[in-house]
DNA sequence: CATAGTACTATGCGTTGTATAGTATTATAC
DNA sequence: GTATAATACTATACAACGCATAGTACTATG
């Protein structure tokens, strides 16, 4: 898949997921595993990113003698996904119109 | 719309309005007007780039006076526009996946 | 005891959409 | 008759984001 692409959307994508419960770093990962690919290096930075805009908020619990950071997504993340959704729809237009040319020109 | 949705969906919207005609910037911009907002400083650019991976020729037609730039679509810029399409369904799971824990969260 | 898995941080790059500004001609309106 | 809008394009510079790469460090498994 294009890089490109995806820009907006992983970012969501990760907020989604920590709808139904909280989670940390690694777990996303594995759990996203079947939507979309996301490295560490992507992940990381989009979840400071979301902290610091305040989609999410991180506690850290100690697990084997080292902390591992939990996130939990807030009303402003919730909002955000609402936008994306929204936005979705005119991405869909763009897709549409394109399709509905490729199929004049067959 | 969040700029960063339109990545890579802009330049194949270019694309697909050179299918039915060749045509020029000016023109381009008020053809995709209700499809999606572009301005000059994102068509331009845009153009240069197809046109230096090989995905629209371009050749100049004189009017009133002033040189005007028509581009037509190649082939590759064909496959270009095929690829977007597949890759759209990749992102549509993404999506998918969204509203359906958000819809979970209800 | 080496390898894989877990868990996170830091640095830096390329692409792309867009703002801003500049140039220059023609048509319309007051 | 001159100001404004429309036409048509070029050039420069920036910010955001996905990702590659590398480093740290601990635990579990074979």
């Amino acid at each position: 898949m294009e890089v490109q692409l995806k820009r907006g959307s992983l970012e969501v994508c990760v907020l989604a997921s920590l709808l139904k419960e909280d989670s940390y770093g690694y777990k996303i990962i594995q759990s996203l595993q079947e939507v979309v690919e996301i490295s560490e290096s992507t992940l990381y930075p989009i979840l400071r990113r979301l902290e610091a805009s305040n989609c999410l908020k991180s506690y850290s619990v100690e697990h084997n003698g080292r902390l591992r950071k939990f996130y939990s997504i807030t009303e402003k993340g919730k909002d955000k996904i609402k936008e994306y959704l929204q936005d979705f729809q005119e991405l869909m237009n763009i897709f549409n119109y394109i399709a509905k040319e490729v199929r004049k020109d067959d």
